[in-house]
DNA sequence: CGTCAAATTTAAAACGTTTGCAATGCTGCT
DNA sequence: AGCAGCATTGCAAACGTTTTAAATTTGACG
């Protein structure tokens, strides 16, 4: 289809194609001399190597390959066009290119993921998204395939490469954070998905409690099926209007704790004064949703360029132990966070 | 690498190669029991052809390729996550995938695009943010490779496949309402880039004006370079500050009009009784950012989905005419646009 | 000026498909 | 019984690279 062919320079230097094939590879078994006149025909030409034949013969395919996750018909995030954005940008620093792949209706995520590893279009893969018994990471593992994973497993005893936001850290912290303020009663709106980061995020929430040891602490959960708006809304109320309301609330991410606050404001509460509000992602909303929601920077775009890298090296050296990599995330302390309420206090 | 080969496939089965290939691709030629044993074996010992192989020789590679438009170090919308997944979703149908390639620090968006047609990975590409003089779509063109552009030209002089939002109505649409609501003072933040967009927009704009026939009828605008933050602060505060100030202020895109809002309320007005403000394009935080910007949704999921397919029948069809599309934006009507102040419609 | 080793280049196989063409087997007709 | 014609299958080339092994050239040295 498309230009030059390897043959077509070679027979214009009058000059075998493996010697040209060589020389652009800068392999120095090739007299400089020729490696020059070589590379410089190509750049004039502009020869372009097709990636097939390259393909077909190496083996490898120059791809990280990515599954969408799959979404509902309406998300309110940036996360995706960041996390991309990310990847991207990771790997283009080693020459590499992203293949992304979409779940067609009615077939699942790992059919999808195992055609691609199949094919052999991709050199690696980006997993997003670990569940609790995840069978995509249980096929990669098993197939021995380059993969790295946003996101980790609860236990350690199945070992792969990760990287993840250090959210029990940054959980522990929303809680000190919250108590110096005076709260006693906190109520967490969670999931009820199988993801382990929500269990991550509540062992960060409990084991600070615990820590803390003040026996007046009290933890409310409720949850939602993750994209269930009516759902969420009740788990919702359901802490909101509780015999007795947590003074503080957590979101378990930005989108709950969004829901939180427009939630509490149609009750007529008054953040942050009736009521503390924290988030976690800091998606793009948070700073515009009145009064601006308490959140931790994931950093997404910077975790996605380290995915990529990890991804490379793993490709590339093949390292006996797996990479793991945790993730500060970072306060961003807006204005939906303060004391506790004078009348909680009294009680 | 990967497993079972068509060779391999085809010993197990007694066949010949060609004979299995076909068999797999459905060839009537095949006799219905062989097709039926074959694409079993296939089924049950999970052959997964090597995609390229299958490219070398037949010079398609199933993908569509989109060279990530460079971005500053933070964006605020889900343009990108949105864009993807629609394309994602459109292409999934129709058995093609995405190719996503990132632009290196130091290289032009150009030499990255002509980099993947040359090599041969992508049978097809998808355009993004147009330009009043875009390198991409003339080198394209003139390649006569299959692409669809999300964005058009200010003329119809040279002709390619887009779709694009009709911006021009929908601000027109947007002068209407404000013009019926009493308005008469207009303000236009809008960008410095040489972005078509910005043309059709400020077009929609000014012939809706002088369709009006209104001589009382005044617009400012102010403009400043698209990912310039001070910059964009200050062309607001232009307006905002002066001798006369517009009763309504319109954003060239959501991100302007939030801006707008901001600056508005620090300087102490209040929307919208003091100042209306619209929007285009509905990004997440315009539900957000009190008292709700109204805006205009752009349909961005939808509108990748429809090139997707716009791009597939390029591909496959080759039509003589160019296919083009304009999708109507809608508008979302919150709460940042009112009356015309009573003050104002003194004057 | 011949010889040998080192330097450089070439030839050819291989990667896993698709596909044009040839070969085979079968059916029914005369 | 012979044969045309059709249905089905097999063979082999081709796609554009990389890479191994062999061939050729070059240069140094005796």
């Amino acid at each position: 289809m498309a230009g030059l062919t390897l043959r077509e320079l070679a027979a214009r230097l009058d000059i075998s194609v493996g010697t040209v094939s060589r020389a652009l590879s800068g392999d120095t078994a090739i007299a400089l001399k020729t490696r020059e006149r070589v590379t410089e025909a190509a750049r004039q030409y502009g020869y372009v190597p097709n990636m097939a034949a390259r393909q077909l013969v190496s083996g490898r395919s120059g791809f990280v390959g990515f599954v969408m996750p799959v979404r509902g018909p309406n998300f309110i995030d940036s996360y995706l066009g960041e996390f991309l954005t990310g990847l991207g940008e990771g790997l283009v620093e080693h020459g590499m290119d992203l293949f992304i792949a979409t779940v067609p209706a009615g077939r699942s995520e790992l059919s999808v993921l195992r055609h691609v590893v199949e094919s052999g279009r991709a050199d690696g893969m980006v997993v997003p998204r670990i569940g609790e018994a995840d069978e995509r990471l249980a096929y990669l593992i098993e197939r021995k395939f380059p993969f790295v994973a946003h996101g980790r497993m609860l236990d350690s005893s199945s070992a792969f490469n990760w990287l993840d936001a250090d959210s029990v850290s940054a959980f522990g912290e929303i809680f000190d954070l919250l108590y110096a303020l005076g709260h006693r009663h906190f109520g967490l709106v969670s999931i009820s998905d199988p993801m382990t980061f929500r269990h991550l995020r509540e062992r960060g929430l409990r084991d600070a409690i615990s820590r803390r040891g003040d026996p007046n602490v009290i933890l409310d959960v409720a949850s939602a099926p993750r994209f269930d708006r009516g759902a969420t809304v009740a788990a919702v109320n359901s802490l909101l209007h509780a015999e007795r309301r947590p003074t503080a609330m957590i979101g378990l991410f930005d989108e709950l704790a969004l829901t939180i606050m427009e939630e509490a404001s149609r009750a007529g509460l008054s953040i942050p004064r009736d009521l503390s509000v924290v988030g976690f992602d800091n998606i793009t909303a948070a700073a515009y949703a009145p009064p601006g929601l308490t959140t931790f920077e994931a950093h997404t775009r910077d975790s996605a360029r380290e995915i990529a890298g990890m991804l490379v090296s793993v490709i590339e050296k093949k390292p006996a132990t797996p990479l793991t990599k945790l993730i500060a995330p970072k306060l961003v302390a807006r204005a939906s966070h303060g004391p506790v309420p004078e009348t909680a206090r009294k009680l």
